[in-house]
DNA sequence: TCTAAGTTATTTGTATGAGTAAAGAGCTGA
DNA sequence: TCAGCTCTTTACTCATACAAATAACTTAGA
């Protein structure tokens, strides 16, 4: 039963159009719950009439809505039916959550909260990972540089560096909670900034930055790492506001 | 379809015993693998051997593994089965996460980790606390902290208002995702705390260091508050590894 | 011999219908 | 007024059948 080490390579299963039936209905209704269609307190028409609305089986049904209860979005009961929690109980942290949130146009409160919240948390993973990082991590995040600098974020092999990058940083320090937690977070935003890259340059070129955070990095110095990757976030704040405004 | 206003005060769905089918197998394996029991990798017995074995239907036990898919654990795809996913994408931030965590003996580095995370968010969180706090947050953590006086840390009452107090902070620093984050990991982590006071009195009295905490946020002192929180997450991380060892 | 296209078998995914259990609403009686 | 009971709605569980996806195999062709 136990696997095999060389389970890394296996085919993402995102392939975004062969989403299954109750994954696409958690989607749609995660949304709309994000989006402030359905709002806290709301309960939902009961098993058998929505899903002969959504033209889904029950099964599909009950199993979307069990993926949006893991998550905090709803909570059923016999007899009460499936209503919307309130907000303060949704896993605002949650990947799902976040993409969703994304889609559903957040609001700009919400986009200020994660920033505020990045932060905090990424200047001082970045200290972290000046403390603590291996040759390996160096190496790695030398050679996403380089392809970095080659291909430019405005080439869809140059932003896989870029997470790249930064994906190696977290991994430095080391940390699994503070991993999970910044990945998804630049995960979702990240999304926003190819919207950005589309419609207009850079409003600076973010190079310089990722070179000095590289370096304080690879120096070890924890202070500079903080204060790089605080410059970073502030950038990436900046072209965010830019797009969204737009 | 609207929800009405007053919907804080329904009954929580905790009641421990009363969790339905799907929600037990979810919680089971789920503490199963976090314990190491299902390592990544591994993938699970088909869905028509494994209900029966569990004793319950495979429309209870299908439901169980989109929980836990929601949830980053497992990923399941037709004729390969279902298979737990590589710890990086464990949403380990996710409050069921993080309970089933501490209910499978989390390791030493675990702990570490989440005390790291706290040691960087939550005085954070204290210095927009001490910033944007509002005349009914201060009534609300100095009425708060008077209990936790009165009763002290050893009554249900007294716990409760304890964290009453760690919440209005929460409230106070107006940010959606920072304090979904920071109730998340309290709670687990106070989970420990109480058995903890259970075998022995406190290394030291904590209301002197929550008294500084409050007066540095009604004086709106924003380092001031940053400090005091720091020092009592030390504290609670002084207490959680003497409650561990022992 | 190797490659590529097609076939097969296995596993999860979806659908349907029947019956169970929980919990709020209302009724009854004190 | 209130405690307890009944009733009724709703989600929950189960069993069964069939569909869809895909890894592994098989075969045709170069």
């Amino acid at each position: 039963m136990r696997g095999d080490p060389g389970f890394e390579d296996i085919k993402l299963p995102l392939a975004s159009g062969s989403r299954r039936i109750h994954g696409s209905v958690a989607r749609d209704l995660g949304i709309a719950i994000l989006a402030g269609r359905y709002a806290p307190g709301d309960v939902l028409p009961g098993e058998i009439e929505f899903s002969e609305q959504l033209k889904v089986s029950r099964t599909a049904y009950r199993e979307a809505v069990r993926i949006l209860s893991a998550k905090g979005l709803v909570e059923s009961r016999p007899r009460t039916g499936t209503r919307v929690t309130q907000r303060s109980r949704w896993n605002l942290l949650d990947p799902d959550i976040l993409a969703w949130a994304f889609e559903a146009e957040p609001s700009e409160t919400f986009i200020r909260d994660l920033f505020e919240l990045r932060m905090i948390v990424e200047p001082a993973a970045a200290a972290l990972a000046a403390e603590r990082r291996s040759g390996l991590d160096i190496s790695r995040m030398g050679h996403a540089l380089e392809e970095m600098g080659r291909y430019g974020l405005a080439t869809e092999i140059g932003r896989a560096a870029d997470q790249a990058f930064h994906n190696t940083i977290l991994e430095a320090a080391r940390n699994g909670p503070l991993m999970a937690l910044s990945s998804s977070i630049a995960a979702a935003v990240t999304w926003t900034t190819i919207f950005k890259q589309r419609r207009s340059a850079l409003p600076r070129d973010p190079m310089p930055d990722h070179r000095i955070l590289y370096e304080a990095i690879v120096a070890g110095d924890v202070e500079a790492a903080r204060a790089a990757m605080t410059e970073l976030v502030r950038l990436a704040l900046a072209d965010t506001e830019l797009s969204l405004k737009a």
